[in-house]
DNA sequence: CACCAAACAGACAGGTCTGTCTGGTGTCAA
DNA sequence: TTGACACCAGACAGACCTGTCTGTTTGGTG
């Protein structure tokens, strides 16, 4: 077998971690399995991360930096404010239409990790600040007194897409979400 | 100390699995510690159950049978279709900040457990689908012709809200989403 | 070429997990 | 009063968990 380069082992485990903590959950996917799905030992496991739970957080971040780089994306392909937040409610759905709908990484790890000092608890907020914050943007262009409350219930939308759509194991709830929020925006 | 009276060890175990599973996640939280915390021995739980899984469904369950008491009592003690439905959100509300916004133990409980075949996805299935009903039950009483978008939509405030809530630490979701259900069923 | 850092291989410790089993004890009902 | 049954107490098995350690091999760099 092809040995590992040095210095490739820390990307293998983060794509071995975002496959197996996102579809199985993090608390059902031991260290052994991580460094196994990698073609990795566990030496390098801890000698690249430390711990389970800084891997935890690394594969939150990196998940976060996909999203961003989806954003970008997004940023580029569209010029008109609404088109973008809408783009936003497509690229939600794709991913999660990818996934198999197993729902939001960041909610998801939420619910796994009840204690709000947590760090993977952080890394949550920080990119659900940011998307609202990317929204937020956006609706200024339009109506800037009402921006603040359309960001909250877009988010709610989203979230509530995000979620119902797992329990109802398809897309549908998109329609409903994208329909509602086109109504807001208009 | 007092022995539990043959019959009662079930109720006991139920009630500290409620506790510990919804607070601190029901992987995080082994058979030792429910039969501790009921105050009940390991084999009793075993004699009541049969498994930990079964004894999850039965937690869900129950709680989805306290869900419906509330229910009951939304029906009990409002006539108007409308107040009905934003007196879900304002329990739903009250049910999160009662227990610290951790969150909707069916929602938590999907997020741990990915197999939709899993029984325990059944009982959210059922759960949500009951909660769908009652709002599709009262939407119809005002305008028929749109009352299953309605149902549709006020879930998704309703879900949005709820994961809102726990990643903001706080109820200012519900405020967002009650105020937008209102001019939704106005 | 020689060295170093990072990988490999795999044993090991100490703890926790689910689930089982044995044997004693209290409660309720017949 | 007696028998059935649900409980208690706690040991036990076997798997899995995180994390550490020893020693070896290899790729990249000076």
């Amino acid at each position: 077998m092809a040995r590992t380069r040095p210095g490739d082992a820390g990307a293998k485990l983060l794509k071995a971690a975002s496959t197996l903590f996102y579809r199985d959950g993090i608390h059902a996917v031991g260290v052994d399995t991580v460094a196994a799905e990698a073609g990795v030992t566990k030496a390098a496991l801890y000698g690249n991360f430390g711990s389970k739970s800084r891997l935890v957080v690394a594969y939150l971040r990196e998940r976060d930096r996909r999203w961003q780089e989806e954003i970008d994306r997004i940023t580029a392909a569209h010029a008109d404010p609404r088109e973008r937040v809408l783009a936003v409610f497509d690229a939600y759905e794709a991913w999660l239409s990818r996934d198999g709908y197993r729902g939001c990484a960041f909610l998801n790890a939420t619910s796994e990790f009840p204690d709000p000092a947590d760090p993977v608890r952080e890394v949550v907020r920080h990119h659900k600040t940011a998307l609202r914050g990317y929204l937020l943007a956006q609706l200024r262009r339009g109506e800037p007194g009402r921006a603040d409350t359309l960001a909250d219930e877009l988010m709610l939308l989203l979230e509530g897409a995000a979620v119902t759509s797992v329990v109802a194991q398809g897309p549908q709830p998109f329609d409903t979400a994208k329909r509602l929020a086109q109504t807001l925006i208009a």
